[in-house]
DNA sequence: TTGGACTGTTACATTTCCGTCGCATAGGCT
DNA sequence: AGCCTATGCGACGGAAATGTAACAGTCCAA
């Protein structure tokens, strides 16, 4: 996974107006969205950002999806990275199974975009079964992303959607130490400028909200280190 | 609907022994039975045959029954199918619950099969009411898409078009948070542009319609994510 | 044509949450 | 103990998200 939270998408779409919308969608739906127009560019990128999946346009330009598509699957160090053809139309789809490039999945146009993001998140939950869609788990704290609900002992918690961000990424690597910086990262974006003891106020925040009802606190301060779950 | 009046099933469950029994006392009953012995075919039977209902064993190989719940729940062709899980022990079933996989029913192993049965005439009632539509509940809500009402607790409520559909879509699946970009596909279409902030006065207006004869507001506000109901 | 129903936008009110500061307290080292 | 640093935590101003009424435009039936 790129980092703890944030699975990364490669999404190559030659058609701008398509490509933002569904970069914007991506990224609403939690993803890390890196870009391309062109095949080129997406065998490039796709040694340089590590994609965890990768969202493939049949038809473009200069390097076809089908080719990249071929290229990516006889490379052993990509081969396990999902890929999720989009077609036109659906004969397409067929056509395309007929040359056996090896895509995980397809998609015919125009999709749902929800349809979409579900399969994306199969294809992560295939390659790595543990985050993505699915309800997370330590001691008694559940936490359901899908609803967006957190329940300690049968016990709705109200937390607000820092601390509901901050308590998934802690909840995905349970007992893994989390620095202030990685924290940061995880929770607030790489690109955001904030002092690092706002992470200390929101774990107080994170702590009294998942006491509310009694119980032990969960989570671990690390002296000089950060802090963790369990 | 199968041919005939006879209601079609796709009996979805591993050990060979308990399929058989079951295919054999639900045509018995006057089931039309397809069955499967995996995920992976059950997906596809789902498209051939178009069952009625499905009957499905929670634990499988490969794709488990969860995860076939899971994705035909979104597919919006496929989400109005009736599905019955079974699962070997009481406890599991809170735990699926909680999965929020939006299966229909539950039924725990070992069954009474005139249990199942009776469960699943109660699916195919609740789906085909002599109307044949797919009858949506949530609580005191109910939506007959056929008919285009709603009722809550048995009086007529009076909801305009765009209400109506996001009433819809959320119903379909109670719990999960859609956001303001997701309902504006799913609601208003993909290449419609209107303002994101259109769906808080939507949802406003629905939840005025939903209270106009009393009763609590169903709609849950999830800050920073979106909406839900319950 | 007129009136009603509905829609999308805007402006404003209100609530909730965020990030920072300051000080108290705890932990670790000599 | 005494000192220094890291962390806990309450308070506060302000920003952001949401609720909601009002308005103008559209469509359609009477």
């Amino acid at each position: 996974m790129g980092k703890g939270g944030q699975p990364r998408v490669l999404l190559v779409e030659d058609e701008p107006a398509q490509r933002t919308v569904l970069a914007y969608n991506l990224e609403a739906e939690g993803f890390a969205v890196t870009q391309a127009d062109n095949g080129e560019d997406a065998m490039v990128l796709v040694d340089e950002e590590e994609p965890d999946i990768i969202i493939l346009d049949w038809m473009m330009p200069k390097v076809s999806g089908i080719e990249v598509c071929r290229r990516l699957k006889m490379r052993p160090e990509t081969r396990g990275i999902p890929i999720i053809m989009l077609s036109a139309r659906a004969e397409e789809v067929d056509r395309i199974r007929g040359l056996e490039t090896g895509a995980d999945d397809y998609v015919v146009k125009p999709y749902s975009v929800l349809e979409l993001m579900a399969r994306a998140r199969a294809q992560l939950r295939r390659v790595r079964p543990s985050t993505a869609g699915v309800v997370l788990e330590h001691e008694d704290i559940r936490l359901d992303p899908e609803s967006h609900r957190v329940y300690r002992s049968e016990k709705v918690l109200k937390l607000g959607p820092t601390e509901f961000k901050l308590l998934v990424t802690l909840m995905e690597r349970p007992g893994r130490v989390f620095s202030r910086e990685q924290l940061l990262d995880l929770v607030w974006g790489r690109d955001i400028y904030v002092d690092t003891r706002t992470v200390d106020v929101h774990v107080g925040r994170l702590r009294k909200s998942l006491m509310q009802h009694g119980g032990a606190d969960p989570v671990r301060t690390v002296r000089g280190a950060g802090y963790a779950l369990g």
